[in-house]
DNA sequence: CTAGTGCCCTGCCGGC
DNA sequence: TGCCGGCAGGGCACTA
């Protein structure tokens, strides 16, 4: 599922085929994802030309000449595709320069499409809270001691607040609290400080490594690049349960609010 | 303010 | 072979 490293992965790609190219169509095919499509769209995004892409949290952003950054979010099965050889039901925004035709392509329709002034995008809403980009300066064990201090919930539920940390989903926030060894149910407020300085840098090194590999994911995640089958499974505790931790232990699952956690009992405190 | 729950949406997979 | 229920989960609405 599309979190920070497969976002980064697909504006990566993106980047390749989008920066400097006229946008000659964008258009929706339906009325909505999980938001309606804004109705400008079309008009202020058709012969602009993309003058850069970037990343905040898990939103992609493509930014225009036109003064335009149009944010996209994939939700949990949204992803690119580059020059497919068919527009299929779920590709849902079809957008095309004079070398390419791209497709939003997203069956669950949990992911969206915003358009903003450019000059005016940290007031988006969704940007406005966001905590601290986990490969930034921002992201230290004080940050983080001062931004947990008091706090009562389970530490899992505050690295997936992404006014904490941005850009933190399930499998990175499961995998980063094995590599630390802390418990995903510890009380937030209660880590100590080693124990956040261990949480940051296994934040930072399962991103990274998740990213070098080229974006991680479970099973319907493509590549932008429109090659499919390319999947990433070497997790430690995620989606592993019953098996072997690399400590030896046996990995278990809980569900909270519904969603799974993926932990080791036994070196995980 | 904080903590916790439920919903959206579709495809896939296991069980019978 | 086909049906059914469970599950995946980011972000937001909602409750207490």
């Amino acid at each position: 599922m599309p979190e920070l490293p497969e976002v980064e992965t697909t504006v990566a790609g993106l980047r390749a085929v989008l920066e400097d190219a006229p946008l000659t169509l964008v258009e929706p095919r339906r009325a909505d994802m999980r938001f309606p499509f804004p109705a400008d769209l079309r008009q202020r995004l058709t012969g602009a030309t993309v003058t850069g892409l970037g990343r905040r949290a898990k939103y992609g952003l493509i930014e225009t000449d036109r003064g335009d950054t149009m944010i996209f979010h994939l939700g949990m099965s949204g992803r690119w595709r580059i020059d497919p050889s068919e527009i299929g039901k779920h590709d849902h925004l079809i957008v095309e320069t004079p070398r390419h035709r791209l497709a939003l392509h997203d069956p669950r329709r949990f992911g969206f499409v915003h358009l903003v002034e450019s000059a005016a995008i940290d007031a988006y809403p969704a940007f406005a809270a966001l905590g601290p980009e986990p490969l930034g300066d921002g992201l230290t064990a004080e940050y983080l001691a001062q931004a947990l201090k008091g706090r009562v919930a389970p530490i899992k539920a505050m690295l997936l607040d992404q006014r904490i940390v941005a850009g933190l989903g399930n499998i990175y926030v499961c995998e980063a609290l094995n590599i630390a060894g802390i418990s995903p149910t510890r009380e937030a407020g209660k880590v100590s400080k080693p124990g956040l300085r261990k949480l940051v840098d296994a934040i930072r090194s399962v991103l990274r490594a998740a990213i070098l590999a080229g974006g991680s994911t479970l099973r319907d995640y493509a590549r932008p690049d429109g090659e499919l089958g390319y999947f990433a499974k070497d997790w430690r505790v995620y989606g592993r349960e019953g098996e072997p931790c690399p400590c030896g232990g046996t990995v278990r699952r809980r569900i909270d609010s519904g969603r799974s956690t993926f932990y080791c009992p036994s070196c995980q405190k």
